[in-house]
DNA sequence: CTGAAAGCGCTAACAG
DNA sequence: CTGTTAGCGCTTTCAG
């Protein structure tokens, strides 16, 4: 049988108590007992057993995340889960994954799901991180959480990246190559992604004096279905744009296929500018200039931040974390065609 | 407070133990009082403590998915996992994620893995499911597992599909579509996956009748970088082949890269397949030809197949699932070029 | 700063 | 088929 809390207090001349102070990081322990208790530890290859710690200590060490399904088989959920595990490794909390359906009213939900799980804290992604109701029934439950990428203020804890100003950044790039006719197909209604990026692209024309032009905007919603639907608006336009930036990498292949079946050529005959940095990005050719979204640095700090709130739950952070803008192939000076 | 099992037991009028026993499916329950619970349970909202059941059963309810971390951006995995999730759902188990770098001796860290986290089963994933020293351990340590894609023999629960077959059908739609000279990048040593799939590429030739010639074997390593040096190779032969196919997905985008540097146009210069059937291989411009591998499917098998396993530890369990073949716009007949 | 003892909520012998 | 009772291994009052 494995050593007990109880062997390692026996074995260091101490009580059960003073174990389990050092277990948990209390301070007031005295160096040398704390010292004694560690050798002991590592002697008698001791493991603290979780459930017991959760059964006595009310909390299950558990960090669920929770996203919509949609999402699930996306690689911007994949990247989070990375770092949100990496952010866990170190620490004794599990992460467990929730996948719900975004049409389900998760508010409604939620006691059920606390119920079951018990999970110390949450982190959510977009949409779930933008349910209003969701975060405030959390907090009648006085559950910590924290959120990426949320647009609602009620948010005491959200990580992010200034997603306007990277949108502005990818735009500002196509200006700069010459373009002035430049196509945005939008994210899915309810993201914060989708009016964040849509600014970013009116910013950037007004700041290089390009008027607005409200044909060229199209709605999307984040499939690649959506990205190819776009296209053939934006392509069947009178005075068709010779850049278009999606709001998304998917998207932004839905556009390239209609091209590619309409046998234009990117960069030549038409530029094209995606948004996350997913894999896809990479695969494709010719390489899709993009942003390169920090997900697994997100879901790293989300977790780290919402453990923080488990020990001091008055904690308030918002932080915003650097993103890379990838220049790459599909990207260039527009053609004389 | 929530309620707790004598709450159930006092408001059915029976004892806790035969309220433990509906909660854990004994059958030696009479119906009636079995009812009569069943709805004590419902009327007070009353859900198990999780940590108490673990504390006092000796089982964590949590099923661990080992995988490595090159693996871990990967969609493959993404899959899996979902697949996973979809399984515990309507179960009392949990999943946990446990990347592993490949590179660390993932035998020798087992115990230490075993101890702190108490995985009531495991599910691997190549190359760990391939790591015989890793499966004996286990088998040591009395721990259930189930492995997905194992080339071991030692694995008694192993979820796969026909990877040899699969290869075969795909190099199949390649000659008959009139290619003679066809290319193929192998995957990584120690995966059952390359020699599954160039075995399947030799029993396709041979059954075709077609010579099989070595130098359009190349070796690769399943990243985008390998696909992209193994094209670069065939594409200077003498007389390189009309099509490639690539042992995955992410090798093929790089043997579209190459092809795309030279100017030469997939399919007409080049017909491209690759294997798993990536999100990739459907958002890339022309569509990519492939296999899908059913990864969530296998993911969800294996879960269900090794929880039954911890009931019924003698289970040997070997499953095959369907695949399907995706005939895309990267392959055609071979230009006249 | 340290210890003794009382549970956390459930399962499992064992007895009927 | 059902109930009684003793823990599972840890945390946590409450004293000292």
């Amino acid at each position: 049988m494995a050593a007990r809390i109880e062997d390692v207090a026996a074995d260091a001349g101490v009580s059960v108590k003073t174990v389990s102070r050092v277990l948990n990081g209390y301070t007031n322990v005295r160096v040398k007992l704390r010292e004694r208790i560690e050798k002991s530890i590592r002697d008698l290859n001791y493991v603290p057993n979780a459930s017991a710690r959760s059964l006595a200590g009310r909390r299950s060490f558990l960090v669920a995340l929770l996203y919509d399904n949609p999402t699930a088989v996306s690689s911007y959920i994949m990247d989070v889960i990375v770092g949100v595990l990496e952010a866990c490794k170190e620490t004794p909390y599990n992460a467990v994954l929730h996948p719900f359906d975004a049409a389900d009213d998760l508010a409604a939900r939620i006691d059920g799901f606390v119920a079951h799980h018990r999970p110390d804290a949450l982190v959510l992604v977009p949409p779930h991180a933008n349910n209003a109701k969701l975060l405030q029934r959390l907090d009648e439950l006085d559950i910590r959480y924290a959120t990426i990428s949320s647009r609602l203020r009620e948010s005491s804890i959200d990580i992010g990246f200034d997603e306007r100003k990277a949108a502005e950044d990818i735009v500002a790039h196509l200006l700069s190559l010459g373009h002035q006719r430049i196509g945005h197909v939008t994210g899915l209604k309810g993201h914060g992604a989708r009016a964040w990026r849509r600014t970013g692209y009116r910013d950037a024309l007004r700041k290089a004096g390009v008027a607005y032009d409200a044909s060229l905007v199209v709605e999307g919603d984040f499939t690649f279905e959506s990205g190819l639907a776009a296209a053939r608006v934006l392509l069947d336009l009178d005075h068709p744009p010779t850049a278009i930036f999606a709001a998304n990498d998917d998207m932004a292949c839905g556009v390239m296929r209609e091209a590619y079946e309409r046998g234009l050529v990117v960069p030549d005959d038409l530029s094209v500018c995606g948004f996350d940095g997913t894999p896809v990005s990479q695969l494709i050719s010719p390489g899709l200039t993009t942003v390169r979204q920090p997900c697994r640095e997100m879901g790293c700090a989300a977790v780290q931040s919402v453990l923080q709130a488990i020990r001091d739950p008055s904690l308030h952070h918002q932080e915003r974390l650097p993103y890379q803008l990838k220049i790459r192939g599909s990207s260039a000076a527009p053609g004389t065609s």
